[in-house]
DNA sequence: GCACTATATCCCGCTGGCGTTATATAACTG
DNA sequence: CAGTTATATAACGCCAGCGGGATATAGTGC
């Protein structure tokens, strides 16, 4: 949990999660992208990694990176401490019952 | 929004956002709370602060600490673009409708 | 005004994280 | 197997952020 804050802090990793929302995408898609070195982004990609954010599978000699919902789902949790401040009651409800009750 | 993210990589303004979220508080109940300097806890009410995560209004000598949802909600539409990993898609729609046409 | 309390700011030392270049590893290709 | 591509790791410099102690500020009450 904290290691997901602290992985969340730096925007480059933030975009490469955006950008995996999409679907998964091979390492070197990233270096383009975030305007940084490639041992830059793979450091990137090893944090994000280690904390459970992004998942790898090996493709010849890429690497494919998808998103790892697990993690995001942790603070979604987490925000529902202070979702009461801006949904009503029943929203609120519904929420909860969602996280007792999945599907 | 960067500024949230980075104000929230650290365990102990995290904490300070749970208690507040069940009402205001004075600064120097943070002191016992982090086990850290009271200035140190001042620096972090003033991350808190810039982030807008966090008012503040004088009451005597002491100052009264409260939460500012509006920051949090931004993290909750953040997380908009996953949500859809973890809640089936008529929950997205509503969700997606929802920011279209908000009431 | 003076003592006292609560909080903020200043200044400094240290550590951790980010970026870079150079190098290693691993898998494909002829 | 030599060459090439894709990615990871190593080694290093630099700066930002955190923590602490000392000090400033502001408000209260006598």
């Amino acid at each position: 949990m904290d290691a997901v804050f602290e992985t969340l802090s730096d925007p480059g990793r933030r975009r490469i999660l955006d950008v995996l929302a999409d679907g998964e995408r091979p390492a070197g898609d990233f270096t383009p992208l975030l305007g940084i070195s490639q041992p830059g982004v793979s450091r990137h990609l090893r944090v994000l990694r280690e904390a459970g954010l992004v998942t790898v599978r090996k493709d010849a000699t890429r690497r494919l990176y998808s998103l790892n919902p697990d993690r995001l789902r942790e603070i979604d949790r987490w925000l529902d401490r202070y979702r009461r401040f801006w949904t009503n009651h029943l929203d609120a409800l519904e929420a909860h019952l969602d996280r007792e009750f999945p599907q």
